[in-house]
DNA sequence: CTTCCTATCCCCCAAAAACAGGATTTTAAA
DNA sequence: TTTAAAATCCTGTTTTTGGGGGATAGGAAG
């Protein structure tokens, strides 16, 4: 039987090396490819193509939903797992909605983890989030859908622009990013920019 | 020769789970405790005192900087080595001045975590932070330091509420409010509530 | 006994953001 | 191609923020 071909991409290296020996004694399963970036991620699969991808959300360039489907859309013979922290149903159902197979927590025990890896190579899908009730502070985060638009303005304003330099920037009215900014606080159903940015930090949407 | 007795602490079991296998086949040293909170290591601590901590400055409950001080405080013999992400210079600092021995990034070798650990428990200090030039871009993050009364009109308004609503919380006037609202944006160098939670939520403070 | 720090309060004023609507055009998808 | 969504611009008003000062009382530390 041949192992599964494995890619496995987090930020943190110390998480990698602790994937690499939590799996490395296992015969069913071969690391191919570890990256910290989701570019090295699409890089790397250009060159040899894994059975299973270990996605974190966290990535320093593009958060992992979006690499979650960007994958699924360019080679979609890999079956994609979440393995994040966050236990909040609005990321499952995001990273789901992205066309993920799998959603594990970073606390999994090994053979959860590859349980999860055979049975998403299989062609089923595994999914288990036990609330270990450290951290269900952050329960209700509705983790809007954004416009590219509203992600750019979102993101300056995070930096510290104010609307007019803002419309400066963008090159539009600031009437225009007015406009934005209060799609932004509807969306997130906050009133004020405080809010907005913890939240969308929280969100790694900046 | 004794093995030199561990404690580690992080609030990824994964990472934690790296560091086991990584340091586990060393016979010089020995983990004793493998911690995810500062109050589980305070615990810890009372029942069998390592000869080195090593800590992540991300914790839950307090973070690294305050756990090391309160080690140091509490169990002067043993020695703390900062294990985290962060390369900024303030948070070398802080930690430094928290009576840190040591400092290592996460992405730092095998060999490195046992040179710092062993010259450390020696009695020496151990600091090397190489620029991988990845996270270059947060060079600049002064982290201020902030009288309780700041950190707690920055909870607020992390929260959400306008100053209004955080001195009629507080039972003190608008103007104070707005004064260490002032306060806030001076010592963290920003312009806007914007610029001013994106720090404090990078920085840990909410 | 002085400084220094903290917390409190005050002034004036300009700029920005938030609230509440609506309208138009371009773009993308069904 | 019809429809929906996104992006753009508009008119108002009200509230909040931010920038520049300053003053005072209490406490801690030198």
């Amino acid at each position: 039987m041949e192992k599964i071909k494995l890619l496995i991409v987090d930020d943190h290296p110390l998480i990698l090396e602790g994937l690499k020996n939590l799996l490395a004694e296992e015969d069913a399963v071969e690391i191919i490819h570890m990256c910290t970036t989701a570019y090295e991620v699409i890089e790397a699969m250009r060159t040899a193509v894994p059975d299973v991808a270990l996605l974190d959300i966290n990535l320093p360039d593009v958060n992992g939903i979006e690499l979650c489907a960007r994958i699924r859309k360019e080679f979609p013979s890999v079956k994609c797992i979440a393995l994040t922290t966050y236990s909040q149903r609005s990321y499952i159902n995001k990273m789901m909605e992205a066309g993920a197979a799998g959603y594990l927590l970073k606390n999994a025990s090994k053979t959860e983890i590859l349980t999860a890896i055979q049975e998403v190579h299989a062609g089923g899908m595994y999914l288990r989030v036990k609330d270990d009730g450290a951290q269900m502070e952050e329960e209700n985060s509705p983790i809007p859908t954004l416009t590219p638009r509203e992600k750019e303005v979102l993101a300056l304003i995070a930096e510290g622009l104010t609307n007019p330099q803002i419309a400066k920037k963008l090159y539009v009215s600031v009437l225009t990013v007015n406009s934005h900014r209060k799609n932004l606080l509807h969306k997130f159903e906050v009133s004020n920019t405080a809010m907005l940015i913890r939240q969308a930090v929280v969100a790694g949407l900046v």
